[in-house]
DNA sequence: ATCAAGTCTGAAACTTGTTCTAGATTAGCG
DNA sequence: CGCTAATCTAGAACAAGTTTCAGACTTGAT
């Protein structure tokens, strides 16, 4: 019983099941250690020794930090998703239930701000190199926006206005997680973003 | 004729004539170090050489390398406001403007990619000890779209929208940088959340 | 069962951000 | 001028991410 993911890696070259296991270990251990300190507790040799395995092998699973902080991301994501999926939100306007599912997930990563911190961090640092990974991520992340606003087939306008409430999410959250702002304030950029998808309800003269 | 700019440092203790020559050469070449090979050439090492400095006095001066980039940041936005000032933009609706305003910093930052890199890159990355600097460089930013915007007084709703339209302006700024956005991308965001603005035009029942 | 290719381990080495130290220089002051 | 505190310099030292390498272990195919 191999439980492949639905949504998860282009798996490349298929991995045995030890293969599978150190993955696992090392993505558990990657979230451990980010859910003490944070980004900088998430020490190359410290995650290697953690999950058991050389640091050499480490490097070999995922070539840098930064790759590390953002599968675990593309983990804890998929696991979002899934306890997302089980009570959608329930408000009348799509931005509104936006807003909530947002919110929500808000309220997860406050249960966890330093592993959250590891994972934005990791997310908006990340070079070139990273670029298919934090894709990846982004589709997730779309995939729940578009979930929330139960809109399977969107207009490019409503794609806009999705991405730019990415956009709001990331950057809300990094001045959140920097101490610049405050919960409250997150929830209110949230909230106003979040009118854009009214702004493009489908039957409105476009622009 | 001791040049003091208008939004600058809190000055605590005031800099001699060679401490503030010294401040200039610093951050002269970390722009210069930018230019060419972004975030990663920016190399405390060479800075110091560069700006005849010993590696001592440069943290002295910046207590880290992000300290750094973003105070090299602050220093390009107060250039960049300067400009802006002269040529304000000519739309005609808020929205309008200010979109005009922040697409002309864009093609600015095009003109060196890699220069935008380190800042950007530094200012995402900061933790909270930078907070302070970070904050400063978002109340400039946050002065430069007031001021497209033409409202002396803005009402909270407008500030709220003006804040996303920072996080959105970041957000998309990291996506160009890291490759994941093409240029006709960012602009179609920064347009779609200028909308914002229109929707906060006072004289509008406030939900 | 055996062999070749690929993978994993442990340890050292290298890079770059950051800290520390001892001595030289400078600034402000009587 | 001569003193004292602060600042600056050169350079070593340390920390954590990354690379490298020789040898042991697995895997898959014959």
């Amino acid at each position: 019983m191999p439980a492949e993911a639905s949504t998860s890696r282009p798996a490349s070259p298929p991995l045995t099941e030890r293969q599978e296991a150190r993955r696992r270990r090392i993505l558990h251990a990657s979230a451990q250690l980010a859910s003490r300190g944070g980004f900088d507790a998430v020490q190359m040799r410290e995650v290697a020794e953690s999950s058991q395995v050389a640091l050499g092998t480490l490097y070999r699973y995922f070539p840098s930090k930064v790759h590390l902080l953002v599968a675990t991301m593309q983990d804890q994501l998929e696991h979002m998703h899934g306890t997302l999926r089980k009570k959608p939100p329930a408000g009348d306007t799509a931005a509104g239930r936006v807003a909530e599912t947002l919110m929500r997930a808000f309220r997860a990563l406050q249960r966890e701000p330093h592993l959250a911190d590891a994972m934005v961090r990791a997310l908006t640092f990340a070079d070139r190199s990273v670029s298919p990974e934090v894709d990846q991520v982004s589709r997730q992340t779309t995939a729940i926006i578009l979930d929330a606003m139960g809109q399977p087939d969107p207009t490019p306008e409503q794609l806009s206005a999705v991405r730019v409430i990415e956009h709001t999410w990331h950057s809300a959250l990094i001045t959140w997680l920097s101490g610049r702002a405050s919960i409250a304030q997150v929830k209110i950029d949230i909230e106003t973003v979040c009118r854009l998808i009214d702004l493009t309800e489908p039957g409105r003269p476009a622009r």
